[in-house]
RNA sequence: GGGCGCGUAGCUCAAUGGAUAGAGCAUCAGCCUUCGAAGCUGAGGGUUACAGGUUCGAGCCCUGUCGCGCCCA
């Protein structure tokens, strides 16, 4: 709602400006930093002050005096040096609150590509700042009408499933069926963790295990055999956890690519013809490449030519893998010319559909496709950028540069651990380490907190708070609302901080449901609901006369507040950073808790009043449960 | 050596080039005979790493220096 409010506003200056200045200075619109200059500024006069060279203010004033009514606005004034600050008509803001919202316009079609994780051991913490993003991001976007489709890209033939291979077969010597009977026990992506982390350190002394590891690898990609079928069985086992885990979350996907389709369909193949053509890449034939493919480093570096060329395929024969991801993402921009077959694989509690890709059309479901997207949203950590820049590049390269262009890399900084953390965990650290703020996680150490280890410590903590809150409620709906405000404070506390900032994990600060925290908002949300639920009235239309009780500025305030979360989600999708919706909706909850506090609702005597405390509480209820929703955290029933 | 990112309160982090740099945690002082305190009110705490520059205006942009992290070689 005020959305339309503020792109008229903008849209009236705008034109005023040109037609009075014959300049098209972009207007923005600001929340002024103290809630008493006004409830909008334009900072417009400052830009204009240059081009007219002009005092600021004298231009303010201009405006001011010359610019014509705007629907919504009580008055303008200059403010500062320079400002003009707005203040809005108070009745008619809350009169367009309370009106049914309108879904928004269909928009284009996305790919947000999230999780992506190894399929060779149980998901840790880093994977769910990636998962969380990902599926935060598909909210939001699909809350401004994009079509968005959601993949999560399995790499099932890679060096990192192979190891899992090498581990089982050949250090522990077990059979196919022997590895097929141990996926049925309970959390094989556990057993995994721990094998992985063994492989990898044996490597180190036992070369022989080692030239396995490339048998092994060749094996898989290769596709039959023994080794390709223990590789698969184990690979499709641990997906099928990792999808579990994320389920916990609220996080969905439809449809996983795979590695091995690529292989076996020959995306490579296809790619490497186009790149040639368009001449992207060509044959070295001296130095350190020679008789590779490359890509020159011109290609992907602006400012410098020394840059390094980018090797594409080996002299060998054997394609890079950046090769491989240039020939993936050309498929979703429906570039390649070709594409995979689709198998259902499950549905979810909801009803929606996954599917994995296949090689054949056998068992494939007709007729539908994840290909031909408009945009592309990569969720990869920021170790990856060089990569992605490579990939894109390549696009660039091959004569698509508005396909680079709608090529995101949705990088993140990476999750670590605190050194306190490291030692509750029992992990040993040297003295150089303790004195790091923070130690990074590696799987080939076994060195990390597993997400579903996490998650169970989150809700056994939160069940002794809610058991202690609410001893009458039955223990099955305490456990539900102990999960729900679980995945509140841990949803939250990977949505906080900004993409590029490293979170450094701690477990007394994850564990904390205080102050800026999931639960924080959640509880703000459940409040409100005690209030309309023991509420005995119905809430009234808003009464027709609505001015003395809007000319309470903290009231106002709150209702202003309330009426921000499109302009929020608006500008968090603009900048790319869910953390900002995340602020948002801590403030929104900072302002109800506020607003809970100052104005009692079911005391209050004056029965306008009442109705229209009520209503406010009925209207922050539906934007907090909105917000939370935006963000994959769930309202409980009760705290 | 090259590339990317970071440096803001005791700690962890915010801040579309705009007004007096804000939150949470921690510390201290208050507020429960409940619309449940997972809350609210208040206090203290800042040379935004450093040095220049651009600008009416810089934590943010540019150059350099120092420190930290990651990636590539």
């Amino acid at each position: 709602m005020l959305p339309q409010l503020e792109s008229r506003i903008v849209a009236a200056v705008s034109q005023h400006i040109l037609i009075r200045y014959g300049l098209s200075t972009p207007v923005v619109l600001e929340q002024p930093r103290q809630a008493d200059f006004g409830d909008f500024a334009i900072p417009t006069a400052f830009q204009l002050a240059r081009e007219l060279r002009k005092a600021p203010r004298a231009i303010a004033q201009e405006l001011v005096d010359e610019l014509p009514a705007i629907d919504g606005i009580r008055s303008m004034e200059v403010a500062g040096n320079g400002y003009i600050n707005l203040r809005l008509d108070r009745p008619s803001i809350a009169v367009a609150l309370a009106a049914p919202s309108v879904p928004p316009p269909p928009a284009g079609k996305v790919l947000i590509e999230h999780t992506s994780i190894n399929p060779n051991k149980a998901a840790h913490i880093g994977h769910l700042r990636n998962s969380i993003l990902g599926d935060t991001f598909v909210r939001m976007l699909r809350a401004q009408g994009h079509q968005v489709n959601i993949q999560n890209y399995i790499d099932n033939t890679g060096v990192q499933v192979a190891d899992v291979v090498v581990g089982f077969h050949f250090l522990e010597g077990k059979s196919l069926d022997e590895v097929r009977a141990l996926t049925l026990l309970p959390r094989f992506d556990y057993l995994c963790w721990d094998l992985y982390a063994k492989v990898s350190q044996t490597y180190a002394t036992d070369e022989a295990l080692k030239a396995k590891r490339a048998e092994t690898l060749h094996a898989i990609e290769a596709g039959h055999g023994l080794l390709a079928e223990m590789g698969s069985l184990i690979a499709d086992k641990v997906v099928d956890y990792h999808l579990d885990t994320m389920l916990r979350l609220d996080i969905q996907y439809d449809a996983l690519p795979r590695e091995s389709e690529i292989l076996h369909l020959q995306f490579w193949a296809a790619a490497f013809e186009l790149l040639k053509q368009r001449k992207a890449i060509y044959l070295e034939t001296e130095g350190k490449n020679n008789g590779c493919w490359v890509m020159p480093g011109s290609a992907f570096s602006e400012h410098r030519e020394d840059e390094d060329s980018k090797v594409i395929v080996r002299s060998n024969g054997i394609v890079t893998y950046v090769g491989k991801d240039i020939a993936y993402q050309m498929w979703k921009f429906g570039l390649l010319g070709q594409d995979f077959y689709y198998r259902y694989l499950r549905t979810y509690p909801d009803g929606q559909k996954l599917y994995v890709t296949s090689a054949s059309p056998e068992g494939a479901t007709p007729d539908i496709t994840f290909s031909h997207n408009d945009r592309v949203y990569n969720v990869i950590d920021s170790r990856q950028s060089y990569l992605q820049d490579v990939v894109q590049a390549g696009l660039r390269a091959l004569g698509h540069p508005k396909e680079a262009k709608n090529s995101v890399h949705f990088s993140y900084e990476m999750v670590a651990l605190t050194p306190r953390t490291c030692t509750e965990l029992g992990i040993e650290l040297s003295e150089e380490d303790r004195a790091r703020p923070y130690i990074e996680v590696s799987g080939r150490k076994g060195l990390g907190v597993k997400a579903d280890d996490l998650i169970d410590k989150l809700i056994a903590a939160a069940l002794r708070e809610v058991e202690s809150r609410n001893e009458n409620e039955p223990a099955e709906s305490r456990q539900k609302v102990a999960e729900q405000i679980a995945i509140g404070a841990l949803r939250y506390f990977m949505l906080k901080f900004t993409r590029p900032t490293v979170i450094a994990f701690d477990f007394q600060e994850a564990l904390s449901f205080t102050g800026e925290t999931g639960p924080y908002i959640q509880y703000a949300a459940v409040r409100a609901g005690k209030i309309l639920a023991k509420s005995s009235e119905p809430i009234a239309p808003l009464p027709a006369n609505l001015e003395p009780i809007l000319a309470d500025e903290e009231l106002w305030q709150s209702l202003l507040a309330a009426a921000r979360t499109d302009s929020a989600l608006g500008l968090a999708i603009a900048a790319d950073e869910p953390a900002h919706l995340a602020r948002y909706a801590f403030q929104l909850a900072q302002a109800y808790s506020n607003f809970y506090q100052k104005y009692p609702v079911l005391i209050e005597t004056d029965p306008d009043k009442r109705n229209f405390l009520l209503w406010l509480t009925a209207t922050y209820r539906a934007q907090l449960v909105r917000t939370l929703g935006l963000l994959g955290i769930a309202v409980p029933a009760f705290m």
